[in-house]
DNA sequence: TGCCCGATTAACT
DNA sequence: GTTAATCGGGCAA
């Protein structure tokens, strides 16, 4: 399967999404399959673009292909893929993994044996991986990142975000139907 | 400069 | 189900 490049992501935010969910996402070779992740866009409250670019968010107004990291709540670390391109101010944050590949170092990072805790939320999978602000602005098409594309169409569910107060109606999250790996079920 | 609060998590009751 | 931890962005003063 080929290696995503950044004309991958120069689409719909609401197109590459579900193209994404079962696709291998790896760090300095560390990851796994991703099940679970939202979309944000500059034209609905939630998203941290809607009141124009600042120094936080710049790399959402770039060009689509990049990483946007931002602390979340001091704490934790979450990573986002733009999409859309200059302007589109777009994104979508990577909010679970399938763990596939680096198991022991996610273990050590993460601090547990227990699988389906090492990178089912945007804070652990980060964690898991070893992404921090230093990696903001990163290209998705080059190491450290490398990002391949799906083998077959998986089955792909939508509901709404996790964790917002405001857009909390849009439906724009996408996961993996089934998986044991979000990190929220889904409601039916 | 000060204050509020968040795209979360883990450890509680 | 509830809550502390922890800190930088954004905005009012």
């Amino acid at each position: 399967m080929p290696r995503l490049k950044k004309s991958f992501f120069n689409r719909s935010v609401h197109v590459v999404a579900p193209e994404l969910i079962g696709a291998r996402l790896l760090f300095n070779g560390v990851g796994g399959i991703i099940v679970e992740l939202e979309a944000y866009h500059h034209t609905e409250p939630a998203a941290h673009s809607y009141g124009g670019e600042t120094a936080r968010n710049a790399v959402m107004f770039g060009p689509a292909g990049y990483a946007y990291v931002y602390r979340s709540y001091g704490i934790h670390w979450c990573v986002n893929f733009v999409c859309e391109g200059a302007g589109s101010a777009a994104a979508l944050l990577i909010r679970a993994l399938e763990p596939t590949d680096g198991l022991a170092a996610m273990r050590r990072r993460r601090h547990t044996e227990d699988v389906r805790l090492l990178c089912s939320g945007p804070g652990r999978l980060t964690e898991a991986l070893g992404i921090t602000r230093d990696h903001n602005a990163l290209a998705l098409d080059v190491p450290p990142f490398e990002i391949w594309a799906r083998k077959s169409t998986p089955e792909v569910v939508a509901g709404v975000r996790i964790g917002i107060t405001k857009a909390v109606e849009l439906p724009w999250r996408y996961g993996l139907k089934g998986s044991r790996f979000l990190s929220k079920p889904f409601r039916p």
